[in-house]
DNA sequence: TCCGCGGCGAGACTTAGGTCGCAGACCCCC
DNA sequence: GGGGGTCTGCGACCTAAGTCTCGCCGCGGA
């Protein structure tokens, strides 16, 4: 592991080089094939991890079997980090959605590492603020936003401009997928596709989505 | 202002007298009355909060006026920390319950407090820890819950052991605040009540609930 | 080539939850 | 003691969203 890479990672991008080599000591790597569970929710936490590659689905499933998904975790992203300040268990599940090469940094480890280097505290308060923020807006979202709604959002946010002035999403997820994401049941993305179609901010190219126009995907939030 | 009072905070815990000290000539004091609005979503934020006595809601307002609320910070409790470490602007509305007594520190002030004392940054990333873990359940409780469930277990929340092994609620509320805090209209109370007490989980005696039994309220959810 | 399987489209139906309207109870304040 | 505002209790109604059940397509493996 080069010490290049630990800068990828927010927490440590304003740390020295000594204090980097201390931290990549205590690195270990984990790879995950497609659909592997690395963790599940309520059981002790062993450690928090980066992801180098791949995705990995943060997630809560209700007793019958419900998914729902806090965030998908892509490369330079982190997660678990919470039971480190609280000794608690793991806050949700995670489970790879295609195939993930992860660092990970133990419990205890991570916690002496930021108590001597105060800057990576600030480095997780800051990353904390922003997922607060994140998750205070997720509940504002399922509490007033109609499903097509929050659809029509979840397109904005994966719709990345292709080269040429076109749109085209980052991603091609499926729609159980999108469903758990926004918290609603599969049939139901179908039908808010529909929808959008008919407003003109989508079209549906055979099992395909393309945006046609953000203003007009904007107008449906 | 008492240095002890400082102590209440669980920021401050576990800081020695001479920090203390420092902290304490920064602290302002605000005084609100019953109903007043301390600050709107997406304004600048100034400062961060420290409820003394008294209660403020935090909560989102829908375009068209629904309330939902995120929490009730009472006594001890902070709020709007989040834009002292992304300088964003204010994530939330607040507003008192009922009348309140509050000490403010200012966002530049308590950031340079964090950064020159990594105690009071452990002291945050715990609690930031245990709100990233709340609002994760309060996203659970929305997408899978129902009504009825998620008024239980509020109910739940606000049981309080009366001196002799019955239950009484913390405090009243009326179904309209209870609704914002659900997210749900204020109708649905009245009928998640009723709900509940075909269950024998609680007593409507004449516009007050009575906890009949905690166990009947647990299986609800 | 054919089969099986995962993903999708679509219609019919059910249901939880939101909306509306109104009336009675309560409470404070004048 | 009267009167307006707030809170509650319904009932009727509407609608968004969930559920169930198909049949189809496309793709990959045997």
């Amino acid at each position: 592991m080069l010490p290049e890479q630990l800068k990828s990672i927010a927490y440590f991008q304003d740390l020295d080089a000594r204090v980097l080599d201390r931290i990549r000591t205590r690195v270990f790597e984990v790879r995950l094939q497609k659909g592997q569970v690395l963790f599940t929710e309520g059981e002790p936490a062993q450690a928090m991890y980066v992801v180098r590659s791949g995705q990995v689905k943060i997630f809560k499933l209700s007793p019958d079997g419900r998914e729902q998904v806090l965030r998908i975790a892509g490369p330079g992203d982190c997660f678990n980090e919470v039971p480190i300040f609280d000794e608690g268990p793991n806050p949700a599940n995670a489970q790879t959605v295609e195939a993930a090469a992860l660092w990970g940094i133990r419990r205890a480890d991570m916690r002496r590492l930021v108590e001597e280097h105060p800057a990576i505290a600030i480095g997780f308060l800051k990353a904390f603020a922003g997922k607060l923020r994140y998750f205070t807006r997720k509940v504002e979202d399922l509490s007033f936003r109609s499903v097509t709604s929050r659809v029509a959002k979840l397109l904005l946010e994966m719709a990345e401009d292709d080269g040429k002035g076109g749109l085209r999403l980052k991603q091609q997820f499926t729609q159980q997928e999108m469903a758990s994401v926004v918290g609603t049941a599969r049939e139901m993305i179908g039908r808010a596709f529909k929808a959008l179609e008919k407003e003109g901010a989508i079209r549906l190219d055979r099992h395909r989505v393309v945006i046609v126009s953000r203003a007009a995907l904007a107008r449906m939030l």
